[in-house]
RNA sequence: UGGGCUAUCGCCAAGUGGUUAAGGCAUCGGACUUUGACUCCGACACCGGAGGUUCGAAUCCUCCUAGCCCAGCCA
């Protein structure tokens, strides 16, 4: 029992060059430290009047082993026990006997828990515990470009540059699971990297390609991110033709029904007035392309607005070329999705970055680090007759996505080497 | 000469005296393709450095270098 104070005890410690000082009262007998501690526990003393040490050594070149303290004297209400107790153990007391109570054989922690060993070790021995359990130490899971201490994502949720704790911009697990990460990536994830001593930085692009492998047999759809008008103009105006297609998840035969009309929306990008190079597997005037599970289509003219942009293109379609019909007189200039304009649902979609730049430097202040892309927000037109149970989809050639009642979710993108 | 730990490809990571030094991610070629996806082929490391021991060293020894952790009555 030791009654000085915490700052005296401190001064006595020494440092991490120089050894502690003995305190005067390191050497009380048994029944005098058995009475005062029954005291404490009694609640006769305030908070920091007394505290229980563990007598080892002063000068012990790890500084855990002069003499740590045990028991102090904290009059606070607990949540679960009330005001039963006034003097609580500290962690190293606290958890190796709690380890050896519960038979824990394996008692796994991070690295900064090293020095702490010989102390663990020294509670389990010199408490007698009938059975010995050890402590292992690994590091932690650091993943670049992530923001995952506790303080900094207070700080986030505080400033409110994030929404809650399970943001899925976040990489906790509320926050991967909001996002609609399946739990079995993460399992295959943490099975990849092991429980290594070295204090490395992961690349989120394993866990990404995990979730890719977990999520590839989701039904595909059709979804355009940014719509461009595609007129055609040799198809009857005012019908819409429903063509029967399969859904494209491995090994099913189910199929959904995909409008086709004159009128059709295809993505910004997969128009070039003109064919940049012989890798361009897309539209450009002139060329066709395949509608996947539709016709070809030959982009004949467009149509610019005042600043020049493309705002419509004029194209034919070739009926002989009907999804299915075999046909293979000429190939295509590549295959492109799309969607039939008055059919079309427009939904809210959420697609998420890193938190962080590429190469952020973590020691600069949060906000010079923050990656303004990491959540972008947009309204995307969408295929109609969507099952109502649909849980995860791939929206081709951009990514997959979890539908939720507020809109789609990207979980993660599609690879692409397109360049 | 305070103590404890780490160091294998751009990123993770196997490996514990005899292997062509696993594998995944990323990257770069190429095949296939009604998703520039998937799949499939192929390319990609003188093991932090210097010495030493040994027939043989990423693995053992010595010295060095770099990085991380520790001075709460926090966990």
């Amino acid at each position: 029992m030791d009654d000085s104070s915490a700052l005296t005890i401190k001064e006595q410690r020494g440092d991490l060059k120089t050894p502690g000082q003995n305190s005067p009262f390191r050497n009380r007998s048994i029944d005098e430290n058995i009475a005062l501690f029954k005291a404490m526990r009694e609640g006769q003393f305030t908070d920091g009047e007394k505290v229980l040490r563990a007598k080892i050594d002063m000068a012990h070149p790890n500084m855990n082993m002069r003499d740590p303290v045990l028991y102090r004297i904290q009059h606070a209400h607990h949540h679960r026990t009330g005001n039963a107790w006034c003097i609580y153990p500290m962690y190293d007391y606290a958890h190796p006997l709690e380890d050896a109570i519960e038979g824990i054989t394996h008692s796994l922690c991070t690295l900064e828990f090293e020095d702490h060993r010989p102390i663990y070790d020294w509670v389990v021995e010199h408490c007698e515990m009938p059975k010995v359990p050890r402590q292992i130490e690994f590091g932690k899971l650091r993943i670049k470009n992530e923001i995952q201490g506790k303080r900094f994502i207070n700080q986030l949720v505080t400033q409110k540059v994030i929404d809650e704790y399970d943001d899925p911009r976040l990489i906790t697990l509320s926050g991967l699971r909001n996002k609609g990460i399946p739990i079995q990536a993460i399992h295959q994830f943490i099975h990849a990297l092991g429980l290594p001593k070295s204090e490395g930085e992961t690349e989120l692009t394993m866990l990404d390609e995990e979730v890719r492998h977990v999520l590839s047999n989701t039904p595909r759809i059709h979804m355009i991110k940014n719509p461009l008008k595609v007129t055609l103009t040799n198809y009857p105006e005012g019908s819409v033709e429903t063509l029967e297609t399969k859904w494209f998840n491995e090994g099913s035969e189910d199929s959904r029904m995909l409008p086709f009309s004159k009128h059709l929306y295809i993505e910004k990008d997969d128009f070039l007035p003109e064919k940049p190079n012989k890798k361009w597997k897309r539209l450009s005037l002139g060329l066709e392309v395949r509608l996947m599970h539709a016709y070809f289509i030959k982009a004949e003219d467009m149509v610019c607005d005042k600043d020049g942009n493309v705002i419509e293109i004029l194209a034919t379609y070739d009926p002989a070329t009907k999804s299915g019909s075999d046909f293979d007189e000429r190939k295509p200039n590549g295959n492109i999705h799309f969607v039939e304009a008055t059919t079309a649902v427009k939904t809210v979609v959420e697609e998420y970055e890193s938190l962080l730049i590429d190469e952020a430097d973590k020691t600069l202040p949060l906000d010079e680090i923050l990656n303004p892309n990491a959540l972008i927000r947009y309204e995307a037109w969408v295929e109609p007759h969507l099952p109502e149970d649909l849980a995860y989809f791939q929206a081709i050639r951009l990514g997959f996505y979890q539908n939720t009642p507020s809109g789609f979710k990207r979980v993660v993108a599609l690879k692409s080497s397109f360049r």
